[in-house]
DNA sequence: ATCCTACAATAGACTTTGTCTAAGTCAATC
DNA sequence: GATTGACTTAGACAAAGTCTATTGTAGGAT
């Protein structure tokens, strides 16, 4: 049902019921959940799960570079699962929500030399703020 | 000798002790300070100085829009003086310098409106991320 | 110059987010 | 089905930030 859990299966990853209650709970489009958030959809479906156990599976997904982490907001930390394809983030500024989103253009490229100071520059992240429909209607 | 101060002045700011050593300490250019190093650093010239007192200073040239919080890294936010010219942040991979950019052309524009979710999109921020040279040299 | 008063500063408790550790549990293999 | 090393747990700890009740003071009024 999930690619999520098929590619970490696919590579061999050590499956148990709190790992996969954590992949299934991020599988899914436009989902940014903070660990906190993470932990409270888990523990509906497994309600021993520690929040440690969050914390190192999140950690473990980062690092094989099937969940990404997103800073849109200055508190919690966020998960993103959509690892695959690169994509920016659109910020609800009153609520929050956020939308995956494609520009167009190439900002790398948009960096002159000279604005460069002797740094060599891998990665970019867009992050565009603003109000949702919702909010904007309030 | 302070933009910065001066400008707090004129718009009729209550100066005390601790808001001119706070409004000191982020005076100059690629200044990125979290609150605890602005902290620190206002201990030196004012000893009793308290740490609510500066989260309270600073979030209030937040909201006089005389300073940016820049959220470059996912630990601590950072505090930016550099509020009147726009401008965008270059981030060391590993030692966390920052500098201040100015790309090229207008993000705000690359995003059609069909990636836009029905938001009203009213801001950009953009995010370099790569080595710096001293990181890149070892 | 002194007094007042509203605004600012303080200490410290509290909250949120995240990390660490030592001990117990279990998935995968033999 | 026994073994073993990786996984999970509870709870202590740490870092970043917020809140509150009290004390202090800048700057206008007298």
């Amino acid at each position: 049902m999930s690619d999520l859990l098929e590619r970490l299966r696919g590579r061999g990853w050590r499956m148990t019921a709190q790992r996969r209650v954590v992949a299934e709970v991020l599988n899914g489009d436009h989902v940014h959940l903070t660990a906190d958030e993470v932990h409270a959809r888990a523990v509906v479906r497994l309600p021993e799960i520690s929040r440690a156990t969050v914390y190192n599976t999140l950690g473990e997904l980062v690092s094989l570079g099937e969940v990404l982490e997103v800073a849109t907001d200055k508190r919690a930390k966020r998960y993103d699962p959509n690892a695959h394809r690169p994509h920016h983030h659109l910020v609800c500024a009153q609520c929050g929500a956020i939308k995956d989103v494609h520009p167009d253009g190439n900002p790398l490229a948009d960096l002159p030399d000279s604005e460069r100071f002797g740094y060599t520059v891998s990665n970019v992240e867009v992050t565009y703020r603003g109000l949702c429909p919702n909010c904007a209607a309030a």
